[in-house]
DNA sequence: TAGGCGTGGCT
DNA sequence: TAGCCAAGCCT
């Protein structure tokens, strides 16, 4: 690798990088760290309006950490991989009464949190602190993988482990430490904007000439992951048990499995369980079922309506006014579905 | 270590 | 269309 890749990296996000998102132009570790959370395997448009409800509400760790959990995945909901925020609200937590109300000032401490991994880590502790720790997350494992050709299957943990020592070495030099804020956006810049999964815009790419992928000309067989993953599908019935005032029977989902932690209508593995829970006699309205698809598995969901006396109750949850259900947190489905109905 | 965990955009 | 992908972490 020549000398200066990290230069180079730190010289164009200058003038071509993001340099005006909102969680930018801070070394809040407060607002450092939310962002960083939000972001994990979602795409910038998506965290920026939960990104500025979040702040406005809990504007500071303290907020945060004597906030009701049910608070936090309500202003979470619909941003998905809901442990993100249990995780969010316990290492708000363990800052305030392990940590004196101060983030960890290291990668090294940071990845200590709930929710916190070695890539989460360096980003905060070198956007704040300028430590000297490498990220090493999607784009950084495909502008890193190009430039080195580094053709070893990341679905192994010791070829991973090697990248991770190659993201180090390619640091800025310590007399260059203070650049880290900088060259941390960067790299992740130019994997964001230039060195796309397909289609990269080499001519644009200010370490083309480091580049061995590119030399070899084919910058798109890199990364190298054999590792994939193996999708299913699984029907679930729905019981939508109404009031004509207008309220819902809600149910809270079990910790894990998916939507833990949030409120849902009942849920059922098979019709006839379904009607197990109904009031006898019920009106039974049927509805469309729908297909939501998850990263690992298409959920077919079964809604069933009926309309129950002020007095029913399931077996357990608790009824939400229509004032109330649409602010507690739902499955993004769900949200819909009763929006419509 | 492999699988679980959301949602939406893109091709 | 049916995957692939996104500022990964946890168990």
């Amino acid at each position: 690798m020549p000398a200066g890749f990290a230069g180079r990296v730190v010289r164009w996000q200058r003038t071509h990088g993001r340099n005006t998102l909102p969680w930018q132009n801070t070394r809040d570790p407060y607002r450092v760290w939310l962002s960083e959370i939000m972001l994990q395997q979602t795409q910038v448009a998506a965290v920026l309006g939960y990104y500025e409800r979040f702040l406005a509400r809990f504007p500071d760790v303290q907020a945060l950490a004597a906030a009701p959990l049910d608070d936090v995945l309500a202003l979470w909901s619909g941003l998905g991989y809901y442990s993100r925020a249990r995780n969010l609200h316990r290492c708000a937590q363990d800052v305030v009464e392990k940590h004196g109300g101060a983030f960890p000032r290291t990668a090294e401490v940071l990845a200590t949190l709930p929710g916190i991994g070695p890539s989460t880590a360096a980003a905060i502790s070198s956007f704040c602190f300028g430590e000297r720790a490498a990220i090493l997350d999607g784009n950084v494992k495909r502008v890193l993988t190009r430039v080195l050709a580094y053709g070893d299957d990341l679905a192994l943990g010791a070829n991973e482990r090697r990248l991770w020592d190659h993201a180090r070495e390619l640091l800025p030099r310590r007399e260059l430490q203070e650049n880290m804020p900088r060259y941390t956006q960067g790299i992740m810049d130019l994997g964001a904007t230039i060195c796309l999964p397909r289609n990269p815009s080499c001519l644009l790419c200010p370490v083309q000439e480091d580049c061995a992928a590119t030399k070899q000309g084919r910058p798109e067989g890199f990364p190298v992951k054999t590792k994939k993953l193996k999708r299913s599908a699984e029907s679930l019935w729905l019981l939508h048990a109404r009031a004509d005032d207008g309220s819902v029977w809600l149910q809270k989902r079990p910790t894990p499995g998916v939507w833990a932690g949030l409120y849902c209508l009942p849920v059922f593995a098979s019709r006839d369980a379904l009607d197990a829970a109904l009031p006898s006699g019920a009106n039974v309205r049927e509805v469309e079922p729908f297909v939501h698809v998850l990263t690992h598995k298409d959920l077919h969901l079964h809604p069933v309506q009926v309309e129950v006396a002020a007095g029913w109750r399931g077996r357990e949850g608790q009824w939400f006014g229509a004032g109330e259900w649409p602010q507690v947190g739902l499955p993004s489905p769900v949200r819909k579905f009763l929006e419509r109905s």
